[in-house]
DNA sequence: TAAAAATGATAGTATTACTATTACATTTGC
DNA sequence: GCAAATGTAATAGTAATACTATCATTTTTA
């Protein structure tokens, strides 16, 4: 399992990155320390020529990988969720049961930490640290309608899908599969965020973690009501 | 009704602005016309300077109300929420049931347009959709931490937590109660995004609200699981 | 080994995000 | 009605951001 997900290459939407980072050295250093440094600083200070700074190269050759700051994060985000959709489609394959591919993928998107299968240069709980905290940022933009149509957001969004498919399966008659499935995703990462910073406004905790939260509410929703 | 919110000020926590904007002509056109602003170019491209060239004023007295643009966003986010409190309050006041407040709240909440009660310079049905699309870019900070210990989030949270006492008392056994409540509060607003900009992730359209999606829930998981 | 591609170094521009100062206008308190 | 206090406008200035352009140098590859 490690080596055949760290063989697997993450799927980029042309236009993301105007020249591949995981063409060179450089690349990959660019997106390996700027995940780090995003993590450290926050997107809001982060710049490209912290970055210059920090991997001992220039501002401009980090503008020749992307173009932004805001395309770093589509990047990285992208990655995240091919990623994702990688395990969601491994780790379910072998369950016959709609119902546990179900608590598995709910499982899998609201775990509270990666597990340790790791690419080899980006680490992942520093990833998913990122996401929780700012792939919103990626679409509360006025540029989200053209970048939608530029198949920017395609695989979080196949993501969902796949989601929504599974809960069909489990529940044919629930009115609204889609919904449930972009409130869990969403949702999750909100309450792995509450449990960080707001914690009166969550039941989740060190002991409680969103995965039982949702799992319930799943439950709940299409099984306990047919 | 209308008189009476007209006459409500909102509950800003101190610190939040450097110069009261309602004790003044220029505060409130800067308060009334930054909303718009934000509204028509986005929370990313707006500036204090472009605001006051809109008002006929200079950048720096804009900077004497509000020390940078991510205060004024506090600012019009705990104006909204504030108003928010008030209506939840006073809608809620008069129905004996819990199970009616919950779901009067629920719609409140995740309604689609605010309606016509107006304060007597801010458009609420603009600054809904600033909250949608703009008002987590207020926690998501670095400073989040310091940031609440101030209380700027105080009036946001007191909201869930008003909901969350109504759903522990249409069913106390329910495990999960400020999550639930968080969730649908953030989630109303993320389903309403969703349905402008991501359709395909979401079954709210025009026949279907996200009132509709939380209601069920809410239904689901505290009424029938009873 | 020559051509092509990638990188590094430097410089430059427009805009942002402020702060400081001073002059002028308006309100308010007595 | 006038002085004091407060509020606003105008101007200028700084440091940082968000880039772009140019050209020399190094590395890769054909």
């Amino acid at each position: 399992m490690k080596t055949l997900l760290q063989n697997i290459r993450p799927e980029i939407q042309d236009g993301i990155f105007l020249k591949n980072p995981e063409s060179s050295d450089l690349g990959k250093r660019i997106v390996k320390e700027g995940v780090l440094l995003i993590d450290e600083i926050g997107f809001e200070a982060f710049t490209f020529k912290k970055l210059g700074e920090r991997i001992q190269t220039n501002e401009s050759s980090v503008y020749r990988y992307f173009e932004n700051k805001h395309k770093f994060l589509l990047y990285i985000s992208s990655w995240y969720w091919s990623w994702m959709e990688c395990r969601l489609v491994f780790e379910t394959a072998n369950l016959s049961q709609a119902n546990d591919r179900l608590m598995k993928a709910i499982f899998l998107i609201t775990e509270d930490t990666a597990d340790d299968i790791s690419s080899d240069y980006i680490d992942e709980s520093v990833l998913k640290r990122i996401i929780i905290s700012d792939f919103t940022k990626t679409f509360l933009t006025k540029e989200v309608d053209d970048e939608n149509r530029e198949g920017f957001f395609k695989i979080y969004k196949r993501v969902i899908y796949r989601i929504a498919e599974i809960i069909k399966e489990v529940n044919p008659a629930y009115s609204f599969p889609e919904s449930l499935a972009s409130n869990i995703v969403e949702g999750a990462m909100h309450q792995h965020f509450l449990k960080q910073h707001f914690k009166t406004i969550t039941n989740c905790n060190e002991l409680v973690s969103p995965a039982d939260f949702y799992i319930n509410m799943a439950n709940n929703l299409l099984i306990k009501s047919i």
